[in-house]
DNA sequence: AGCACGATTAACT
DNA sequence: GTTAATCGTGCTC
C-alpha cells in the first residue's frame, strides 16, 4: 500500500510545494541575492509545474542607487518595491521584454532582486514551445528569456510569493558554495554613473554546480 | 504633448 | 563586433 503512495508522489512532482517564507526575503538585496543562487523558482500554471534552478541574481537597493528604478522615488511602476517583500515585482522594457524582480528587505524600503537566468528542471516540454527555435542552453538564460519560458507578464506584477497557495515562489535548494559563485557589476547598467555602475552587486554561477 | 531612453534579445556583418 | 525591434516610463516644456 505505502509504495504506491510514494510512487504516485514521486512521478507527480520530483520536490514537494514549500513556497519561501516572508522572512527570507525581508533582509539586506545583497543577502538576498547570493542566497537565492541554487534555490528553485516554481510556476504554477493549469496544474503543472514549470520550475528551474536559479543560477544567476543581481541585487537593487535604495532611492541611492543610480542603477535602481527607485532613484525616481515612489512612482506607479517603482510602489511595489516599496511594499512588503516576498512579492513580485514585475516591469516592461525596451517596448516587448518583461523582467522577474522578489521585492526584498523591509516594508517602506525600496529594494529588489532581479532573477537573470535559470537552470530549468521542470516542464521543459512548455518551455521549449515557448522559446522555440533557440537551443535548451538558451532557454532561460538571460532574464527576459525567464519570463517568456514561465509566461510571466504584467499580471504577476505585486503577486504574493509566499502564501500557500502562490501560483509563483521559490523551493529550497541545494545552496551553492562560494566557490562556484562568481560576484561582478550588474548588467546594462552602462549609462549609470559611478559607484553604481560598477558595484558588484551580480552574483551566477560560473561552473555547472 | 513631446521626448529620450531602457536591469534585452535575436539577427545580422 | 553592430543594430533593429518596440513602447512604457519619467522628465521637460
Amino acid at each position: 500500500m505505502l509504495p504506491y503512495i510514494v510512487i504516485s508522489f514521486t512521478i507527480t512532482r520530483m520536490q514537494p510545494s514549500a513556497p519561501l517564507s516572508r522572512p527570507f526575503f525581508a533582509r539586506p538585496a545583497v543577502h538576498v541575492a547570493r542566497e537565492l543562487l541554487g534555490m528553485r523558482l516554481v510556476r504554477l500554471e493549469e496544474g503543472k509545474h514549470i520550475s528551474g534552478v536559479i543560477i544567476e541574481t543581481e541585487a537593487y537597493s535604495s532611492e541611492q542607487d543610480l542603477g535602481c528604478h527607485c532613484r525616481a522615488g515612489r512612482t506607479p511602476r517603482t510602489q511595489v518595491m516599496y511594499g512588503p517583500p516576498g512579492h513580485a515585482y514585475v516591469y516592461f522594457t525596451y517596448g516587448m521584454h518583461w523582467m522577474l524582480n522578489f521585492v526584498v528587505e523591509a516594508e517602506g524600503f525600496p529594494a529588489a532582486v532581479l532573477i537573470r537566468s535559470i537552470q530549468p528542471s521542470e516542464g521543459l516540454a512548455t518551455i521549449a514551445s515557448r522559446r522555440s527555435g533557440q537551443p535548451p542552453a538558451q532557454w532561460t538564460n538571460g532574464p527576459a528569456k525567464i519570463c517568456q519560458a514561465f509566461n510571466i507578464d504584467k499580471k504577476f506584477n505585486g503577486v504574493d510569493l509566499c502564501t500557500p497557495d502562490a501560483v509563483l515562489f521559490v523551493e529550497p535548494g541545494d545552496p551553492f558554495p562560494d566557490s562556484c559563485v562568481t560576484v561582478g557589476p550588474r548588467v546594462g547598467l552602462n549609462n549609470v554613473p559611478e559607484p553604481w555602475k560598477s558595484i558588484p552587486w551580480r552574483f551566477y554561477i560560473r561552473a555547472k554546480g
